[in-house]
DNA sequence: TGTATTATCGACACCGTGTCGTTAATATAA
DNA sequence: TTATATTAACGACACGGTGTCGATAATACA
């Protein structure tokens, strides 16, 4: 899609993109002016207009970009674990949160920007509703029961997709301390075990 | 400390705070002007100015009133019941999250429309501090070594008080179709036990 | 090298902001 | 009830950011 394209049009989008997200990390994002973004990225602010309706639409589109390269890295499942991961060893980490966890790291300067700054629009409901995506058939296929689940199924699914959401933003704001895979194999033991290895109330 | 002010002060700035939330309610956060809340709550629009600084300024006092409000209405514990809550039945609703629920369907209207609305700054992140205490404390008191946890502890406090923050938020969002204590309970439950009822993964 | 595309530049009206100074209305206490 | 202090209303102002325009310069690609 980018091939036929003029290489000045590419390197204008790339530089307003870098400026955004340089400035958001700067001054936050309510304060920056479309003048703000074009003199960094050393443009005209006419320019910008060539491009963008405005300075959310700017945002809106490097989001959408960072979120469907997120998405097409993941969905591939490989082929021959699929029925192992329908029943994930919960001390084993689960593919797709490795992939996850290993895709941010790849683009973790905007990620952590994106989801840490304050008064992003768009990115973390983006990013949630795709985790929600994910929680809800790792639900529905490990349990298509209702009765058998302990709430509610859509309360669920918001519960941990919010869950995993914060750990990930828990994990960017203190710069990746744990590797994608420990990540993952954390997640899955909370989500399966609870807080509390000897579950104090039973047993 | 409302004793001594002038009465039109109150009752000016109540017409703001309550032209605020109507107005995010209707529009959103953002395109809100200072012209439109003046305009709705009939003041002129210099008065705005007698009383905060600017459209930030009154969200920022709003919301701190309505949290302030939150936090004195679950900080004094039944005394009576303390010994009980510290090892509370998962299959009883924790007092503390009833009066959580309780207190935000007194003022719901307020907490739809700051929870629920994009983009509205300080409000959520300011909830989400008083359940991360809250949360904190619960874990430090049922378990106070390390060792014992699943997963690091502070990882554990964020994973926790974001998922209730969004059972909060989905409760709100779908007009509160359960009672407090129906959600206190389905909260306990899922934190205790996980998403399924019989743990496919053991026993 | 020629042609089309894109960027630059200066200028324009528009709108919301924050702050004046002056005048009017209202609460409270004498 | 009346006097006084507090607050609101009102109109006006300069300021800054926006979005768009037309004309000109620079650049990519055939």
């Amino acid at each position: 899609m980018s091939k036929k394209m003029d290489p000045r049009v590419i390197r204008t989008r790339q530089l307003l993109r870098d400026a955004l997200v340089a400035l958001i990390d700067e001054q936050g994002y309510e304060k920056i002016t479309v003048q703000d973004i074009t003199q960094r990225a050393t443009l005209n602010r006419a320019t910008f207009y060539l491009h963008y309706r405005d300075k959310l639409d700017l945002l809106y589109q490097s989001s959408e970009e960072a979120l469907h390269e997120l998405v097409s890295s993941i969905h591939p499942p490989s082929e021959e674990k699929k029925d192992f991961d329908l029943l994930p060893n919960y001390e084993q980490p689960h593919e797709t949160f490795m992939h996850l966890f290993e895709q941010i790291a790849l683009n973790s300067k905007l990620y952590k920007v994106y989801l840490t700054e304050k008064n992003i629009p768009y990115f973390s409901d983006g990013l949630k509703d795709i985790i929600i995506n994910f929680v809800s058939s790792g639900i529905q296929v490990m349990e298509p029961d209702d009765q058998k689940l302990t709430v509610p199924r859509e309360m669920a699914v918001r519960f941990y997709a919010a869950a995993f959401l914060e750990v990930i933003v828990w994990w960017l704001e203190n710069d990746m301390p744990y590797t994608p895979k420990f990540m993952a194999t954390q997640l899955m033991r909370i989500t399966i075990k609870g807080p509390y290895i000897d579950n104090p109330f039973e047993r």
